[in-house]
DNA sequence: AGCACGCCGACT
DNA sequence: GTCGGCGTGCTC
């Protein structure tokens, strides 16, 4: 009998964050599956290496209960890299490591497995590549990137603007990565659900030599089956292309030849709960290690991988990523023109301006569309009594609650608490309750209003429709929606940003962010790079139909009170570069990130005191070892959260920064205990979380 | 985290 | 007299 070391899905908080010693009859390979006793339960297990530290002698050993036989031990760069994400990440192997794998793992019998095992291997790729799927052709600037791609090793930023046929780069990168080696995998990820299905779509079109097994994807909203079914698909090799969310990051694919990242900027990579791992950090990484190449593609890079990216300067460290650009349109199309309306020359609480009203319906007399861009859900984001000064706050958070007339509720969109609209002031009894501000609901309303005078060539009024998290909530309307306003059926589309991400619209020929000022002062210092990103995204929407563009120029409209603010000046100019450049001076000169490195440490407590009382004492623990270690590290006081209650939890945060990546590893790895120590003696912390490298503070 | 054990309030 | 609330403690 040996001993074996076994990750088990145990927090960091448990005092069983280690691998757990299992008694067998021979060593198994790290990385195989297995099923052992844990308590009174059993769970899946991954064999580890050698425990950090040997089991006691007296303790009595269990046994391991099943070897997974069928299925092949996960490799040891996917070893590799889960331990580096655990780590970087600060949570425990066993957690990160069993999170990685399909959940119905856990539960199917060996004989289920073994099942499913050969009813995939039955399934045969086609090998003969069958030319002739119709490519465009590629423009010169995609031919000179390919080449650079097919000659250096990357990691690539690609920097190419909306319409310059990124996606056309991927895909040929893709097919000569895949040509290369007939065991070749590649993974390709986007930001969102939602924009699978239109990828999917072109990917199987282009690889359909390949044969339907060759091609699946991997994103929550799958059911567990096929996430077992797909994973095993990677895992095995069968499946050579890998499309899915940040989740897919972690997939086990043990020949991967090559990543994409697109839309590497978008938040959306960063996962936000459990393990704050960004996915497309660990993308450069993974690629790194196993010797994969890497291409981050945007319009608008995020200002960490523009900089990575910078030109080499003599006698400074050379950069990390190999920038290529793309600066043009493919066809004919143009980028949109900036239009600023100065909102301090409208009536106040103007929604809609003139100008803008006139230049939209201008459009519309054309039969062209138009999208109008507000980032607010709902019909009005608080209600209010003039006579008592009621408002909907939500007793559970510090938020309003917000106002929906389409089922007259009031809604936090923190908590979910959801409630009728009370037809009498709540405080006072007056009957006669007013809303403040105007969310998407709203925007639909009033635009209806002011264009019903308008009509389309059949004489039917024009219609307005509004695509947000509220109008897609059930499944398939956001297809059904966009498939409307493809067919024209729509002619004003109102939306929150979820419209700007992906989604093309032909005949849109004008474009309007309503109330982008709140980013431009944000106390959020990533507000203006995600502005610049949503604002350049949603002009991308417009223009992308070649012949309407030259009929007539497309517009992107922004109303503001800061009309010459310099976001919107080199916004104007479409020069991210310029725009970058100035963002990172900023940075540079605050001490910011990408020059410093961050992590937030988050508390939840009963009370606000008791949240802040652990974070403080827990950095004054810290403190008292870390002038020994000399570390160049920040540690800043504990204050609340921006949401400082949700759901009646009271929720703290303290930063800590460092020039030095390596320092702030080392800090956090050696503070885990002191948090560990000093939770069992304040009871009244229900949770704390550590989140590198935050996106938001 | 699960899942036990364990010790106090309202029900057939 | 039981069912069940969630506080404390353990899991190789």
């Amino acid at each position: 009998m040996v001993e074996v070391a076994v990750l088990l899905p145990t927090p960091a908080y448990s005092r069983l964050s280690g691998p757990l010693s299992y008694s067998h009859s021979h060593q198994l390979a790290p990385g195989s599956l297995v099923r052992v006793p844990l308590g009174q339960r059993h769970s899946l297990g991954l064999v580890w290496h050698a425990p950090s530290a040997p089991a006691p002698e007296d303790m009595a050993l269990k046994a391991i209960e099943q070897v997974l036989e069928g299925v092949p031990p996960l490799s040891a760069h996917w070893l590799q890299l889960v331990d580096f994400a655990a780590h970087y990440y600060q949570r425990s192997l066993g957690e990160f490591a069993l999170a990685c794998l399909p959940p119905q793992l856990r539960d199917l019998s060996n004989e289920q497995l073994a099942r499913k095992l050969k009813k995939r291997s039955k399934i045969k790729n086609l090998e003969a590549p069958t030319h002739g799927a119709c490519q465009p052709d590629l423009t010169p600037e995609q031919a000179v990137v390919l080449q650079r791609m097919a000659s250096e090793p990357g990691p690539f930023v690609l920097h190419g603007s909306t319409g310059s046929g990124k996606t056309e780069v991927y895909l040929r990168r893709t097919a000569a990565v895949l040509a290369s080696d007939p065991q070749a995998q590649v993974l390709m990820l986007v930001p969102e659900i939602n924009l699978t299905p239109q990828l999917e779509e072109r990917v199987r079109q282009r690889f359909a030599h390949l044969g339907e097994a060759a091609i699946v994807t991997m994103h929550s909203g799958m059911t567990p089956a096929q996430r077992l079914d797909h994973w095993l698909s990677a895992h095995t090799g069968q499946a050579r292309l890998v499309l899915g969310t940040r989740m897919a990051v972690l997939a086990s694919m043990p020949q991967l030849k090559l990543i994409v990242v697109d839309e590497e900027h978008d938040p959306s990579y960063k996962q936000q709960e459990g393990a704050r791992y960004s996915a497309r950090d660990l993308a450069v990484y993974r690629g790194q290690l196993e010797g994969a190449q890497v291409i981050l593609g945007s319009a608008t890079p995020s200002l960490e991988s523009w900089h990575h990216s910078r030109d080499a300067v003599p006698g400074e460290p050379s950069p990390r990523y190999q920038r290529l650009s793309m600066p043009s349109r493919v066809g004919h199309a143009v980028l949109p023109q900036l239009r600023r309306v100065d909102m301090n020359h409208q009536p106040r609480n103007t929604l809609i301006s003139a100008p803008l009203l006139a230049a939209m319906r201008e459009r519309l007399a054309r039969q062209e569309q138009v999208l109008v861009l507000l980032n607010r859900r709902g019909y009005a984001p608080v209600l209010h009594c003039a006579s008592c000064g009621w408002k909907s706050e939500c007793p559970q958070c510090s938020a309003f609650r917000v106002f929906h007339k389409t089922d007259r509720t009031l809604r936090c969109h923190h908590c979910s608490l959801t409630q009728p609209v009370p037809r009498a002031c709540p405080g006072c009894g007056n009957q006669d309750i007013g809303s403040f501000g105007h969310g998407t609901e709203r925007l639909e309303e009033h635009l209806a209003e002011l264009l019903v005078d308008m009509q389309r060539p059949d004489g039917s009024p024009l219609r307005v429709a509004r695509i947000d998290a509220d109008s897609t909530r059930l499944k398939g309307e956001l297809v059904r929606q966009l498939a409307q306003v493809h067919d024209g059926d729509v002619d004003v589309l109102v939306g929150t940003q979820m419209v700007a991400k992906g989604h093309d619209f032909r005949r849109v020929t004008l474009v309007a962010a309503l109330n982008p000022d709140g980013a431009l002062f944000s106390s959020d210092f990533r507000a203006p790079e995600r502005l610049f990103a949503l604002l350049m995204q949603a002009a991308g929407r417009a223009g992308r139909d070649a012949q309407m563009s030259t009929a007539s120029p497309c517009e992107m409209w922004v109303q503001t009170f800061h009309p010459a603010h310099p976001l919107f000046e080199t916004l104007k100019q479409h020069d991210f570069a310029a725009f970058a450049h100035q963002q990172l001076d900023e940075r540079r000169q605050a001490g910011l990130p990408p020059f410093t490195f961050q992590a937030l440490v988050r508390a939840e407590a009963r009370s606000q005191e008791a949240a802040q009382a652990f974070l403080n004492q827990a950095a004054e623990a810290g403190h008292t070892w870390l002038g020994e270690l000399e570390l160049p590290l920040t540690l800043y006081p504990a204050v609340p959260m921006s949401m400082q209650r949700v759901a009646n939890v009271e929720r703290a945060q303290m930063l800590i920064e460092s020039t030095s990546r390596p320092a702030l590893q080392h800090f956090l790895q050696a503070w885990q205990t002191d948090l560990q120590h000093l939770r069992s003696s304040h009871k009244t912390v229900l949770r704390w979380a550590i989140d590198v490298d935050p996106l938001a503070i």
